[in-house]
RNA sequence: GGGGGAGUAGCUCAGUUGGUUAGAGCGCCUGCUUCACACGCAGGAGGUCCAGGGUUCGAGUCCCUGCUCUCCCACCA
């Protein structure tokens, strides 16, 4: 911006892309390891690599870019290390349904000719969601960024593989895992979504083989499992089975006997208190079929369908057909009591959206190391949790942890780097080989089909984004001086996948032998809420109630979307998303750019204008107590702002900031220096004291609101060509007042009382006029009775007030001066205001108003009386707390007499 | 079932270690082209701080009980 010729109104698209552009023209993001300076690092979580931006990630990233810029103005050595992941299933099934279009299928086309598919896929539709954080303005250094499949990342991920094999935490067990009968791949139990269904509990009868004719009742919701049934199994405390040790029951088909067993994790009081037991297909009947030595009877295939050993009639059929069949078939064979309506929670594959099928599968698991220590890191403060109560949520996952099941059915991940001899035994550790490239004599052997799970993968962001595990020598340099990272910022819903698998991997793989707070990953972890609609629902594509960032980046710019955002998202809470909180965003750069233009309107700024270049115009003889309250309210803020950022409270800073500028520095001081045309000197004064104000809160507001600061910061001159804001600290109160001292001014405690005196005073007078509908007129007469202490504020600041009162003059009524007749009056601060309305108050309605004011301060009276009457409170408050009852009083008191007083000259 | 979080103005939320008459933004009502800004200015209405106990001289704030909403984990076949 230059001259005079500024738009009225802010308008981002002109500014973002140019200085986004300078940004990366100067490589001002790139982190530099310099080691004179403090380091700060952040890694990004990594979206996945064709995604587009959702509000979360504006959230997330505004906020990790806060962190950064702050951090390069406090002069840090910064790296904010960005990247993507290649989220393994989402991007597979993608590809898959776009060959099912063209009628292909990735079986067909065999592993490399899929995998390379879905690398053209990937570079064709990945790298948006780069773009876009770029639109948002985020300060990453780019140069630097990875993607979960680079060759690099890679042999990082099949290292940390081959380490925890050979350390005996990898293992290979037919265990029972989540099995999506569409994708046809486990999944994590994470990735399993619980949703209730309504469906039919089968009432059934079992016969017992000891006694023929007799029966045990059992409750089921998946007949078609019973084929695999080996056993039922009833509580062993419930009296009605006592008897029923030993024994036996027929299986209806095939037919068969099973034995009756006794086991705690049997309900009592479900249904009739047996249970029948289906290892091959019940997380639950499995562990109790490991604990009875039970053979496990798979009938249900990979696809979700029976197979031969659920019987000829089952045969082929899928699941749900079959469970239709089996319920007949009981029910032909007289074993089918009764079918209920029943709803219960089922387990959907979250990608699929089909129910999973528990199933027994080849997988490969992780018993996780350093748990204790991963436990320590977190409970003992190593690192710390935003807001702290996450830490319970961790450390309790923590306690219950169970393995980790790290393979998955898909190709488009990392292949897990095993070999097994060719038709040996897999199951036989003999028969594998398990390195980073293989085998030597690759022709004997056969690689393991399955890749990692993702999460496999971007557990060791923190580090091998670094270079680990061989970095070079300059990558071995910058591993060194920012891990651990500073600061994590992420939302907790991912507190299991993600940020308690890194603190593990941290502690397993860096910096061994040393201490805990080395090897750690980060120190402070930042966790967001989740963005919610209106109506408090997640935020989702089917919903479709998901707002598109870069749509509100266009209509408000990314300043404004960055500032709204975080002003409603208050530490630890989930957030409402509510568009008229960006538009408060807007405004507040509205606000801002005008200010600016206010200022370039009084005269030019000065070029590379430092806080000493200021004060050469600064006269401390002219300044005044509206100099002193907002010099004093700078400063406060600026403090007040730091301490927000050493709680993570960005709400609390946005209001901080939102309020200064605004309440104090704009309805207030702006509308006061309008007043104060004196001669020369005071107008360089005024416009140094805006200049220092403008400039401070620039630099306050930068990491909020990079755009416009970085556009204003040099449209006044405050930033040096070639420079930029986020390399100028914006210090502390402190060292303002420092600053302010050299040129002689000297801060007065009792100046901002005084201003606050002079603003309740206008506020009234326009209040007064207002009331008589007469807010438009500015040739209105008032007179002040002033209290004695306040007849000189007046004479002080008249000109300020009769400008911003809008009064044509206020007159100083000697003290035993009689109010004008038919006056109305007000009580302010400075003493009681009277508006010369001559005759023209109607008295009727000001004495019910006043009658309703004295009415109002009695009963605050009342209870100010009863409170210093009380000798407990007298006795066991603190003094100055009693000290300020009773000038509250005194006060409340006086202004009463006052309205009284004016009451009765209304008669 | 286990563990969190939250109930304050019509809406979204602040409210420090308990201490004057509980605040902001939006919305609403009224007025205003006042020489930066109508994305603005000025004035105003609007509150049983979820309910009930308790601690205290004093509770929106601390404790207990209950109610409502919400999230996570484990899930009853």
């Amino acid at each position: 911006m230059s001259g005079t010729d500024i738009a009225k109104a802010y308008d981002p698209k002109l500014v973002e892309q140019r200085w986004y552009q300078a940004w990366l023209d100067a490589r001002a993001f790139a982190g530099v390891a310099d080691p004179a300076k403090a380091p700060f690092c952040i890694v990004i979580p990594p979206p996945n690599v064709t995604g587009v931006l959702t509000m979360g990630h504006v959230l997330n990233n505004t906020i990790q870019d806060i962190l950064t810029r702050r951090a390069r103005q406090e002069g840090k050595a910064v790296l904010w290390l960005p990247g993507t992941d290649h989220a393994g299933l989402a991007t597979q099934s993608r590809v898959e349904r776009e060959l099912k279009k063209e009628g292909l299928d990735r079986r067909r086309m065999g592993r490399e000719a899929f995998f390379q598919r879905v690398v053209e896929w990937r570079d064709k539709h990945g790298g948006i969601i780069i773009e876009q954080l770029k639109r948002l303005g985020c300060s990453c250094d780019w140069s630097r960024t990875v993607h979960t499949l680079d060759p690099a990342y890679s042999r990082a991920v099949l290292t940390a593989f081959v380490k925890l094999y050979e350390r005996g935490y990898i293992y290979r067990g037919k265990r029972m895992v989540n099995w999506c009968p569409a994708s046809q791949t486990a999944l994590s139990d994470e990735e399993v979504i619980p949703k209730p269904q309504k469906g039919s509990l089968y009432h059934m009868r079992y016969e017992i083989v000891e006694r023929p004719g007799e029966y045990i009742q059992i409750a089921t919701t998946r007949p078609e499992t019973l084929m695999g049934d080996t056993a039922v199994a009833v509580h062993p405390d419930d009296p009605r089975y006592a008897n029923l040790r030993g024994a036996h029951v027929w299986r209806p088909f095939p037919r068969a006997q099973i034995p009756i067993i006794f086991d705690t994790a049997v309900d009592k009081d479900f249904g009739s208190g047996a249970l029948k037991v289906t290892p091959a297909h019940d997380k639950v009947d499995f562990e109790i079929g490991q604990r009875h030595h039970l053979p496990i009877i798979e009938v249900i295939d990979a696809a979700g369908k029976l197979n031969e050993l659920a019987g000829e009639e089952f045969m082929g059929l899928e699941r749900f057909k079959a469970r239709k069949l089996a319920a007949q078939k009981l029910n032909e064979l007289g074993l089918l009591i009764k079918e209920d309506p029943y709803e219960n929670n089922v387990g959907f594959s979250e990608r699929a959206d089909v129910p999973i099928e528990p199933r027994l599968s080849e997988q490969w698991f992780l018993k996780y190391p350093r748990i204790e220590e991963a436990k320590a890191a977190v409970r003992d403060g190593h690192i710390k949790f935003w807001p702290e109560h996450w830490s319970k949520v961790y450390l309790n996952w923590l306690d219950k942890i169970q393995d980790w099941c790290i393979s998955r059915q898909v190709w488009w991940g990392h292949r897990i780097p095993v070999w097994y001899k060719k038709g040996a035994d897999r199951n036989d550790a003999q028969n594998r080989h398990v390195s980073l490239d293989g085998p030597p004599d690759p022709q004997n052997w056969e690689q393991d089909e399955d890749s990692l799970d993702t999460w496999a993968s971007s557990w060791l962001w923190p580090f091998a984004t670094m270079g680990w595990p061989a970095p070079d020598a300059k990558q071995a340099q910058e591993l060194d001086f920012w891990y651990p990272t500073n600061d994590l910022v992420t939302g907790p819903d991912i507190i299991f996948f993600w940020v308690a698998r890194m603190i593990i991997a941290g502690l397993e793989f860096m910096r061994p032998g040393e201490s805990l707070d080395r090897r750690i990953p980060f120190k402070n972890v930042y966790f967001t809420g989740i963005i919610r609609d209106k109506q408090g629902r997640k935020m989702s594509k089917s919903l479709g109630n998901s707002p598109d960032p870069l749509d509100l980046i266009d209509q408000y710019g990314a300043d404004g979307l960055r500032f709204g955002t975080m002003n409603s998202a208050p530490q630890g809470n989930d957030i409402l998303f509510d568009e008229t909180n960006v538009e408060l965003g807007r405004n507040f750069c509205n606000k801002l750019w005008n200010a600016a233009r206010f200022r370039q309107m009084q005269g030019p700024t000065e070029k590379n204008g430092t806080i000493d270049a200021i004060l050469n115009h600064f006269d401390a003889g002219i300044a005044d107590a509206d100099d002193q309250a907002i010099l004093a309210r700078l400063a406060e803020t600026l403090d007040a702002v730091a301490r927000d950022f050493a709680k993570y409270e960005f709400n609390t800073a946005t209001q901080n900031l939102y309020a200064f500028f605004w309440g104090d520095f704009c309805d207030w001081y702006l509308e006061v220096a309008k007043a104060r045309s004196g001669d020369e000197g005071t107008l360089k004064h005024v416009r140094a004291v805006q200049d220092l104000c403008l400039r401070q809160f620039l630099l306050l507001l930068h990491p909020f609101m990079p755009f416009i600061t970085e556009e204003l910061w040099h449209g006044l001159g405050f930033g040096a060509e070639g420079t930029f804001i986020q390399n100028a600290g914006a210090g502390t109160g402190a060292e303002l007042l420092a600053k302010l001292a050299t040129v002689g001014f000297k801060p007065d405690a009792s100046a901002a009382a005084e201003i606050a005196g002079l603003r309740e005073f206008v506020s009234q007078a326009r209040a007064l006029k207002a009331q008589f509908n007469l807010a438009a007129r500015r040739d209105l007469k008032f007179a002040l009775a002033a209290n004695p202490h306040q007849a000189g504020t007046l004479a002080r600041h008249g000109e300020k007030l009769r400008r911003l009162a809008g009064a044509a003059e206020v007159d100083l009524l000697a003290a035993n001066r009689e109010a004008p007749a038919g006056a109305a009056a007000v009580i302010t601060p400075l003493g009681t205001l009277y508006l010369d309305l001559a005759g023209a108050v109607d008295k009727n309605a000001e004495r019910a108003r006043l009658a309703k004011e004295i009415e109002k301060l009695d009963k605050v009276i009342a209870g100010s009386e009863a409170k210093l009457a009380n000798e407990a409170f007298t006795a066991k408050a603190p003094a100055n707390v009693i000290e300020g009852a009773r000038k509250q009083l005194a006060d409340n008191q006086a202004k009463r007499e006052e309205l009284r007083r004016l009451l009765e000259a209304l008669k």
